[in-house]
Parts: structure tokens; sequence; C-alpha cells
DNA sequence: CTTTTAAGTCTACAAGTGTAGACTATAACT
DNA sequence: AGTTATAGTCTACACTTGTAGACTTAAAAG
């Protein structure tokens, strides 16, 4: 069995906000990271090192190993972070429904004109090979389309 | 205080793929979730029966209450459920990065000509009034934007 | 050098999730 | 009516997550 399917340990939602301000940042301490959370959450300093602790054993932090104010960063991009995060949602739901979704999403979200034209672009070059339909896969095995 | 935040409780993710097939189905039994899943996971039918407690214990499922044999239905639709499952992801990751990753779903999701065609019709409107920049949102406060 | 502060580590604990066995009561069969 | 299969309910248990207090030790201050 290849390695293929191996699936990496899971950022969480309070891990998330952790590692935004480690990717923003580039490179964090403990205390700056209290700091800026501090701002939008309501946890304790405790809270925060737990997870900055959490995201360490899960290999998406690592540290400079000092042994006071050590500088954090980030082992994996925000960019792959995102994307992965990204298909795993749309992996997990009905193919179906998946343009009514993204429309959805290119409705309400902010975007520039720049990501504006190249989704423009993607969605022009894809236009000609598009199916008509496309199969619903929620119940296993060949049987009917989800409602 | 209105109402308006008040936080739904997730559907998990086994959870969800047991909401598929009842939206498939429109109407289903414990029995049939137990032989549709049998064919995508693993798990023994007393998984599904207490996956299905705890959906209608969340609200989103119901039953016609016969004592054997009920009949179960969704009291949420799929689209809204993924509408909300969509927004939800992206509401919590960083705003400026969000066009990419939808740019990578539409070039990596299957899509019908139809979708893409009112994608594109979406875009479109939207490019006028789009602004250069989407600010990063990752900083609480004012500072720098996420790399 | 002693004291203090706080960074870093451990422990904790409730709620949620994945997963499933055990038990109970009812419908169906003989 | 008595027996049986099984749908439905309870209980269970390990792991993850949100959240945080307690403890230890090294760095900073006096």
């Amino acid at each position: 069995m290849t390695n293929v399917d191996y699936k990496k340990e899971q950022i969480s939602n309070s891990e998330w906000q952790v590692m935004r301000i480690v990717w923003s940042l580039g490179q964090t301490t403990t205390n700056e990271l209290i700091k800026y959370l501090n701002r939008k959450e309501t946890w304790q300093p405790s809270t925060v090192k737990t997870l900055v602790f959490r995201l360490e054993k899960k290999g998406y932090l690592t540290d400079d190993g000092v042994s006071r104010g050590r500088k954090f960063s980030a082992l994996i991009s925000e960019s792959s972070a995102m994307l992965e995060a990204g298909d795993n949602l749309f992996s997990s739901m009905c193919a179906m429904k998946n343009g009514m979704v993204l429309n959805h999403l290119l409705e309400e979200l902010e975007l520039s004109k720049k990501d504006i034209e190249i989704m423009i672009g993607t969605l022009e070059k894809k236009l000609p090979n598009a199916a008509k339909e496309v199969a619903c896969n929620c119940l296993p095995g060949e049987e009917g389309d989800c409602k």
C-alpha cells in the first residue's frame, strides 16, 4: 500500500487561528501570539501555549530551541493549508452540487479584480470540455441522484 | 443580544455521510442506511444507529415515530448544509487568499457546462466593482498582511 | 548571589466524535 | 399464545478539541 491516502492530522479551528498569526508574522514568539490572539479571542495565555504545543506535536510548527522567547515558524504554508482545507471540504460533499456552492461563494466573498479575471480565465478554459451534468456521488453504488 | 450569531451544532464527518444518504433517498430507514453505508464505510450497524440518533438529537433528522422500521427524513436541505459548510470554511481563512483557493477548486472540481456559465456570469457581474486588493484579515488589528 | 517574574511544561476536564457492544421490547412467525 | 429475530435504546471507551490552572526553572532585576 502506497502512502497516497495518508491522512495528516487536522488543524483544528482554534489551532487555525494560531497558525494565521504565525503565517502573517513569519516568525513569532509565544508572547506575540498571546498578544495578538488576545485581540480576537478571549483565551488565557495558557490556552495559546497549549495550542502551540499541539501544533508542534502535529508537525505544523517548529521552534528554534532557545530556552526563553523561542521563535516559532510554520512548517506548512498558509496556501497549501488552505488548499487542502478546500479540497477536503468539497471532496466530502455532493459532487453534483459543488458548482452551486462555488457559485454562492463567488457571489458572497470579497474578491479582487485580478482574482476574478483569473477565475474567468479558468472557467472559460474549462467550458468547452465540461460535461452537461455532474453525477451525484451521494449514494454508494450506482443508483439515483440526491435531490 | 439577537440570535444572529447563534451557532448550530455541527454535522460531523461521519454524520455527514449519513445525511447524504438521507438526502438522496428523501426518506429512509435505519436498515437502508446500514445497507448503503456498508458499501462505503466499514461501520457496524450499531455505528449507523448511533449516528442517526445523534443527528436526531442535533435536529437534523426526524422520524415518523413508527415503532419498527421508522422512516427518517432530513430537517435541513443538502444545499443549505453545503452552503453553510462552505461559508464556514472560507470565513475562517485568510480573506486575501480566498480567491486563490476558489480558483484552485474551479480548476480541480468537476463542473457542468451550466455551472460554469452561471459562474462566469457571476464573476463578470462582479468584476466592475471589484477592488484591486482584498485585505488580509489574519492579524487582529490593523497591521500587515500574511505572506 | 538572591529574589522575582514569567516562559515553558504538565495536568485537567468537559464536550464532541468515531466506533461499537449489550440490552430491551416489539413485531412477526409458528 | 409462545418464541424469535431484530429494530431501537443504552452504555462504553478512546481520542480530539476547547479551554485553562498549576508547577518548574531559567532569565532578569536588584
